[in-house]
DNA sequence: GTCTATATTCGGATAGAC
DNA sequence: GTCTATCCGAATATAGAC
């Protein structure tokens, strides 16, 4: 195969995956039909199928793409040698970021009932990304950053402000983009955590 | 209408909510038929269009009902003569208490993406309970018991975290019945917006 | 690999008896 | 108010030409 039928391969799947990702998150997984799909992303609904194989499928590489970018992003923020406050603090800033950016992309990794078309899926909470951060926490504890408290109490009240921050965002209950408020964010995070 | 015949009219609507709750919950809202439900509530279809008239209609009177009662909780601590620490305190205190009795409840108000089948319901963060949970803050920070810092960051600072974990146990990530966490959690949240 | 046209299934909703 | 039987539109998936 040549360079340029590669690309144009990698295009469609490009454009199905973006037009996927934009009316999922705006109608819904349920709502979108594959006719929808071949439209927006001008792509025919063969072709789709020739390379996802269902609409199920379409859904699973499209979790699967995001996840695996935020969990390389977290994991390059985990092997920075700097403190566990300041890996966490990078992640916050990723996050924010992030959504601010790529909104549909975050609607998609934080709200998207993925069970409900992913059964085979784990819930977000024991998705990858989140996995990592609880990991960074775990650390900053056993460093003595953190109090020593339960790890799941620690990291859930270290991260739960920024992700109840981003859900507002993009329920369009915020006006003010995210990352303006990292360091209110961060303040309130790592006082409540932070080891005397 | 008699008393009599009022309770069974009350019995087949509320049959019919419950099995829509459990469903919904455990397969979602598009995974579930109405025959599913008829099924499930010993209820027949006719019935149930009698009631509610569509699925959507099933849907939006649990959703209302639910979403009442959350409110009536909140204003029912947030009339209480005390601290806005305590009230906010309070809030968690029942945030984790009802997600650990009614977890399919808790996970329809917190996960179900309701726009996604109740357009015209407003998004989460704008329903009334979490508005009444954010004025709570509000007036902690009139009353200087918590820092001058944006509204919106204080109030998903005090509540984020308990929400996270809320998230992980319905999600079945986590062991430890959720009013146990209470204290650890509580700490955490109000030593980081506390005014000093 | 891409496309159009088509088949088949499925589920929301209704009709009308009791 | 409750029920059963039925309709019908819609959407996933496929067949098969190019």
């Amino acid at each position: 195969m040549t360079a340029l039928a590669h690309d144009r391969i990698q295009d469609t799947r490009d454009r199905t995956l973006e037009a996927a990702l934009e009316l999922f998150m705006a109608r819904g997984y349920f709502n979108t039909t594959i006719q929808d799909l071949s439209e927006r992303a001008g792509v025919s609904v063969g072709s789709i199928y020739h390379h996802f194989g269902s609409k199920t499928g379409v859904a699973r590489a499209l979790y699967q793409g995001l996840m695996g970018e935020l969990e390389a992003a977290v994991d390059d923020i985990a092997a920075r040698p700097v403190s566990s406050a300041e890996q966490c603090r990078a992640v916050m800033a990723h996050l924010l970021a992030f959504a601010e950016q790529r909104p549909r992309a975050m609607q998609f990794i934080l709200e998207a009932r993925h069970q409900e078309f992913l059964p085979e899926e784990p819930p977000m909470c024991s998705s990858q990304p989140f996995v990592r951060m609880r990991e960074l926490v775990r650390r900053g504890i056993e460093r003595g950053e953190i109090r020593d408290i339960d790890v799941n109490v620690a990291a859930t009240s270290v991260f739960g402000g920024a992700l109840r921050l981003i859900a507002m965002r993009l329920d369009g209950a915020l006006d003010t983009p995210l990352p303006e408020h990292l360091d209110a964010l961060w303040t309130c995070a790592w006082r409540g955590v932070a080891a005397p």
